[in-house]
DNA sequence: GGGAAAATGTACATATGTGTCAATAATGAA
DNA sequence: TTCATTATTGACACATATGTACATTTTCCC
């Protein structure tokens, strides 16, 4: 009845397979997540893979829970997190964007481009959309926009992220950075007092240059 | 030293073995375009693709070639385009997301889940980005932005684009140019005039229901 | 050391894909 | 009608994937 811990002698594992199925899945997408490649990386026989799992499709579905608990639930948590004022509040959310511990940018990358072969992850894309969505769009309305106008902001702050995801741009941290403020000033039609950023940027450990 | 014109006589053509590819591309991604299953599709023996095309790679280049040409070239048309006013500007970029003629949105989308997978898509992608940011952020500075403000804009309206499309929702017309107002005032921090959405409006056939 | 459980490996059956070749058939122009 | 061109096909050789059955090895614990 014990727990197979990583350093238990076996080579194998289902935590083994599951972390080499997700870098296969950031790397190259769904179709580069095969048993014989992956057997062959891990230097183990294709088939002890069926020990850990039913079928190729189990492991598929493993891959999509681990999604699916990660990105939704962090972004909605910063959504909701306490704030002053609104640009506060949307800077809450930005942590998700900076820090890859409360999105990953790559997995959520690869799962909108799974979703393209499979009709179930489409609609659990969908499903997070909404979800997503709906919390930023509370957001906005607890700080007074209405209705409309919270779900179009609400879009607009989501949106442009994904699209980030979707353009798979890596740009330094730097450069990002300096884009916050105006972002911050689009998104919430109010502009960041300095205070405001400089909380935002100690958390990220980041050093604004000076002059700028 | 004729066209092979669609009514040759003949069931085979470069054209329908790449048009079959397309609608499978847009339907499935990449890994659905295969020689094998066109062939069924299209009732013909797989073997004569080779007749058309040296290999499948020929074939999916022949798809890049066709995205290529579509959609960048339009959006930059359109971001160009004559116009008084940054609304005006503006809207005549939201045609491309009205019309399938300027946009393709789901070739769009297929072509980024391909990304993943290929270096040289990924490369195609990245340039097309780039360039229609460029674009975009040309109207922004004609309109008397300075340039990271220019930037910021240009990337918020083409984000919250490629995000809608990453998000794959389908949305009815009514509901879309309802947001498209507060799209405006975001974007460009101007209200749109009366008479600017109303010219936008009545070229793509919208009658706005009364009172809203 | 011995034995049960856990993990691994080999062999097999099957499916689906690629591309080449040589034989055959349909088309349209002289 | 002839005939070269254009297109179509089935047979072959090959590659890569899946999953099952059964034998074998490794590990852990007594």
């Amino acid at each position: 009845m014990e727990q197979n811990l990583s350093d238990s002698g076996w080579r194998g594992s289902p935590e083994v397979w599951l972390e080499a199925a997700y870098y296969s899945l950031l790397e190259s997408g769904v179709d580069a997540v095969k048993i014989q490649p992956l057997a062959k990386k891990l230097g183990l026989s294709r088939t002890s893979f069926y020990w850990f799992f039913k079928d190729r499709e189990e492991l598929l579905n493993a891959l999509l829970v681990r999604w699916r608990e990660k990105n939704t639930g962090n972004l909605i948590k910063r959504s909701e997190a306490y704030a002053e004022t609104l640009v506060e509040a949307m800077l809450n959310v930005f942590d998700c964007w900076l820090d890859r511990e409360l999105f990953d940018a790559q997995f959520e990358f690869a799962l909108r481009s799974w979703a393209i072969q499979s009709e179930e992850i489409q609609k659990e894309v969908q499903q997070a959309d909404r979800l997503r969505l709906e919390a930023l769009k509370r957001m906005f309305v607890r700080f007074g926009y209405e209705e409309i106008a919270a779900d179009v902001r609400a879009r607009t702050t989501y949106l442009v992220q994904i699209g980030y995801i979707s353009m798979q741009s890596r740009e330094d941290i730097a450069m990002r950075m300096k884009r916050i403020p105006h972002y911050i000033a689009i998104y919430t039609g109010e502009v960041p007092q300095q205070r405001e950023l400089d909380r935002f940027y100690s958390r990220h450990g980041h050093v604004p240059e000076p002059g700028a």
